[in-house]
DNA sequence: CGGGTGCTTGATACCGATCAACCCACGTGG
DNA sequence: CCACGTGGGTTGATCGGTATCAAGCACCCG
């Protein structure tokens, strides 16, 4: 269920190319590497439940991976979706001693690991660690506002139309091909919608030229889905 | 609309008790006073606007800040509201030119401003700033992702009763009282809700044992509201 | 007394969740 | 080769929750 392995040369490019680990000295970047510890997960195996005492904070290799929530009847509601180069508990760096959502992989997923005890004291010493830490924990910031906007404001095909518009990168082309990362029902989680919502989006969405064949969207006229 | 101020004496006192400040060598502490700006805004007023360019960063001192967007529309929702000690637009320290969002006081408020670059380059400098940063952006990361859940779990009623048992700050007591901070406008606001929808819910909690008056609401069963 | 503001209440409409049935692609084993 | 099961997705019918619009109420202040 968890392989935990040493860090191999590929998963190591990879890690030193994550927004955390991008910009920090050799020095750091040492000194993370040689205390980092590679796992890996199946589909639906669980890497930690809220309320869970927390010893690591992770960051995504490769694969998604989705924290969530549970109501008191057992409904689940998704808080976000990790793909690679996210970092996911990293706000447990300087406050809480465990887990504030479970974590589940989505599908088959590899990990780098750090000890949250380790980093914290890590980037006491070395300035451009707190800097990194800053960083991802602005970016989580925004764009976790972002989605308490969206879910307020926006209709699900709206949602839809943004993730599409956001996923074909604001090129200003008239058509543009989109291909899912990951399951729709994953989708529909990430966009705080069930997944039958997230199917009859993408009808309604037909009539503003945009078509689905399995993972892969076709839209015909971007500037179109812009005006839903 | 925006009356400029010297630092005086109370405010001061106010500010170094303030989350983002309340730690801090006396050095850093210093070097921030120094170079802090303190302004007054009337209920109503626009503090800034989405896409405006950002020079500042704030701290409230009194009063509460409503953070909103507008959709296409002109409808709004809000996104956070802000209280006494809470930062607002700290997340720009790194990464990005504007602000993200519309502000507005939803009463009469003072808040301390500073330069955001200025503060950037103390932090580079002063590691106990960037401690600072990574509290204030830790903190306000959980908070927005505890919305995104209570917003995609949670109905109207029990969204209120979570605020109240919030509020009434987890003491054990049978029965509790609590005085809302602000206009229940703002409260329906930041629940995510219409201010007819808190309203409603507000009575639908009664056979719950929650009583309403003006600002004012009693709690007579606790454990009856963890129920909800 | 008149008018404003904040809040409540009622009627209605809409959106999305839920439940159930079905479809399709794929893999497995007889 | 086909029967079967499984998992992901779609579609339809229904229900519930909340937004919206409109009207009325309570309170404050001039």
């Amino acid at each position: 269920m968890n392989k935990s392995l040493k860090l191999n040369t590929r998963d190591k490019n990879i890690l030193v190319k994550t927004p955390f680990l991008a910009n920090l000295s050799s020095q750091s970047l040492y000194r993370l590497l040689e205390m980092v510890a590679v796992s890996g997960y199946e589909a639906r195996d669980v890497l930690f439940r809220e309320n869970q005492s927390a010893d690591y904070f992770y960051c995504v290799l490769s694969g998604y991976v989705r924290l969530y929530r549970l109501n008191k009847d057992g409904r689940e509601a998704d808080i976000r979706i990790c793909g690679p180069g996210d970092t996911l508990a990293e706000c447990l760096l300087y406050k809480g001693e465990t887990y504030r959502y479970n974590a589940q992989a989505a599908e088959p997923v590899t990990l780098a690991r750090f000890e949250l005890q380790r980093v914290r004291d890590l980037a006491e010493e070395e300035k451009d660690v707190a800097k990194a830490i800053i960083q991802c924990l602005t970016t989580h910031l925004m764009s976790t506002m972002d989605c308490v906007a969206n879910d307020r404001l926006q209709t699900a095909p709206q949602r839809v139309a943004h993730y599409l518009l956001d996923q074909c990168g604001h090129e200003e082309c008239a058509s543009a091909s989109v291909r899912l990362p990951f399951q729709k029902s994953l989708l529909a989680g990430k966009l705080g919608l069930a997944p039958e919502a997230l199917s009859r989006a993408f009808s309604s969405l037909r009539r503003a030229g945009v078509t689905v064949r399995g993972r892969v969207i076709q839209i015909s006229d971007v500037s179109a889905l812009k005006q839903i």
